[in-house]
DNA sequence: CACTTTCGTGACGCCTTCGTGACGCCGTCC
DNA sequence: GGACGGCGTCACGAAGGCGTCACGAAAGTG
C-alpha cells in the first residue's frame, strides 16, 4: 500500500504539476479544491501526509489546518503547507498552529519531494490507528471508549486524551511541555504543573484496576506509559 | 540546564539580533565568526541546536553541515540554515545534507524562535538516538531507562546524564572541568569534587552488576568510561 | 620512609521536584 | 436557573537528589 497525500488546492496548474512529481516519485496523490471536498476524501481514507494550500474557497488554510489538528482522526498526519511569498508573522502562527512545515511559491518539483521525505521520515514510527490495545487498557478510538481488564471505564475528556497518546507512544518520556503540545494542542497557555494533576486524575480512574503504574514517572524529565515497571 | 544555541555567523548585526532574541527566550547564546571558532565550542560543550550562516569565511555553510553531520559528537545536534533569499536548488541540497529547516533573510526574530521551537520539539520527539549499549549496559533514550543485564536500573537525573554521556564516548578520558562543562551544563559553578561524589553514585548503583568497574579513574586526569580494565 | 597530592566515601542540610487535596470558574444539561 | 462535572491553579507536604564537607585511604614524590 503505497503512500497516499491528499494535496488541497484550487489553483489547477499546481495541483496538475503537484500530481505529476508525486506520481513519479511513486507516491499517491489525491487531489481535493475546497475544504468540503478534502472531507469527504479523508473519510473515506485518512491520508499519510496532506498538502495545503494557505488560501482556499471559504476557509482560510490556517484555520482548516487547525481544525484538522482538533480532529482525532486527522490530528498526527502531517501537514505541509502552500504559501506565497512574504507575510512572516502568519508563517509563525503557521507553524505554532502544528504544521509541519512550509514550502513557498513558486516551488520546485524537487524541492517539494525533499520536504515531503524529510517530513514523512520525521513522523515515521508513529503512526497511529484509531484504536489501540496494551497491557490490560483497551481504547476503541471510533467509539471513544476505555476498557480495563474488559471493563468500561469512565473518564473526562482530557484524560481520555492523555491516556489515548500516551497507549499511541509507550516506552517514551514525554516532559510537560511536550504533552502539554500534544495533548492540549499546540500552543494553549497552561501551566505545566497543570500535567500533574491530569496524571493523578488519570491515575486515579487506573487505580481500581490495579493499572495505575502504567502511568511512571520520570524525576526530572517528564512521564512514561509503559508496561513493565 | 537551558539549551545553547551555537551561532556560527559572521555579520556582527545579525549576530547580535539573534542572541538577543534568543537571550529574551531564556536560550542560551554562543557566537562563532567562523568554522574554527565554531569547533572550539563545540569541544567545550555540544550545543542543543545551531544556526548556521550560508555564507562563511573560508567554507560553505553547507559544507560545514555536511562535516558536523559526519562527526560522532554532532551527528544528532539539529541545524538551521540562515540564507539569503534565492536559491531553491542550495535550498534542497541543504535537507538532503541533513539541514533541518531553514530561515531566509531578513527574518523576523519571531520567525526565528518559532522556527527553533519547531526544530527542537521535533528533534526530541523523533530521535530514536541516545539509545546505546555497551558492555552489558544499555540505555533507552526515548525512554529513559537504563538496564544492566537487561535488568532495569533506577538511578537519579545527574547519573543518569553522567552515565549516557560516558556511554556516548568510551574509551577516552574526561577532566572534571570537562565533564561539568558537557553534563552538567556550561555556566554552573559547582565544585569540581562534586564530580567524584555523582561518579562514586553511580558506581554504587552499578555495583549489584559487577558493572562498577566500567568507570575508571585516571589519576591526575579524569575518568573513563572503558570495557576493558 | 616521611610527606604531599589525589581520590573514595559517608554524612548532612538545602533545595527542587512531585503528589495531592481543595477551590473557584465555566460550560452543559435538566 | 440550578446542579453538575470537568478543568486549571494554588498551596502544602513529602520525598528524593544534589552539592559540600571532612576524614581517611591510596598513590605518587623525594
Amino acid at each position: 500500500m503505497s503512500k497516499r497525500i491528499l494535496i488541497v488546492e484550487d489553483e489547477p496548474a499546481i495541483r496538475d504539476m503537484v500530481a505529476f512529481a508525486l506520481g513519479r516519485a511513486g507516491l499517491e496523490a489525491v487531489h481535493a479544491a475546497d475544504v468540503r471536498a478534502a472531507q469527504d476524501v479523508i473519510m473515506a481514507r485518512v491520508p499519510d501526509l496532506i498538502l495545503l494550500d494557505w488560501m482556499l474557497p471559504g476557509m482560510s488554510g490556517l484555520e482548516y489546518a487547525r481544525r484538522l489538528r482538533r480532529d482525532e482522526m486527522t490530528r498526527e498526519v502531517p501537514i505541509i503547507m502552500l504559501t506565497a511569498r512574504g507575510e512572516e508573522n502568519d508563517r509563525v502562527s503557521g507553524l505554532e498552529a502544528g504544521v509541519d512545515d512550509y514550502v513557498v511559491k513558486p516551488f520546485s518539483a524537487r524541492e517539494l519531494l525533499a520536504r515531503i521525505k524529510a517530513v514523512m521520515r520525521r513522523v515515521q514510527g508513529e503512526t497511529d490507528a484509531g484504536t489501540v490495545e496494551l497491557g490490560g487498557l483497551r481504547i476503541d478510538g471510533p467509539a471513544h471508549r476505555v476498557f480495563a481488564n474488559g471493563q468500561p471505564v469512565a473518564m473526562g475528556p482530557t484524560e481520555y486524551r492523555l491516556l489515548h497518546f500516551f497507549m499511541s507512544h509507550p516506552e517514551r518520556v514525554y516532559s510537560r511541555a511536550q504533552l502539554l503540545d500534544q495533548v492540549w494542542g499546540g500552543n494553549v497557555y497552561v501551566e505545566e504543573r497543570t500535567v500533574d494533576v491530569h496524571i493523578r486524575r488519570l491515575r486515579r480512574t487506573l487505580e481500581p484496576f490495579q493499572l495505575d503504574d502504567l502511568v511512571q514517572t520520570v524525576r526530572g524529565a517528564g512521564y512514561r506509559f509503559s508496561t513493565t515497571p
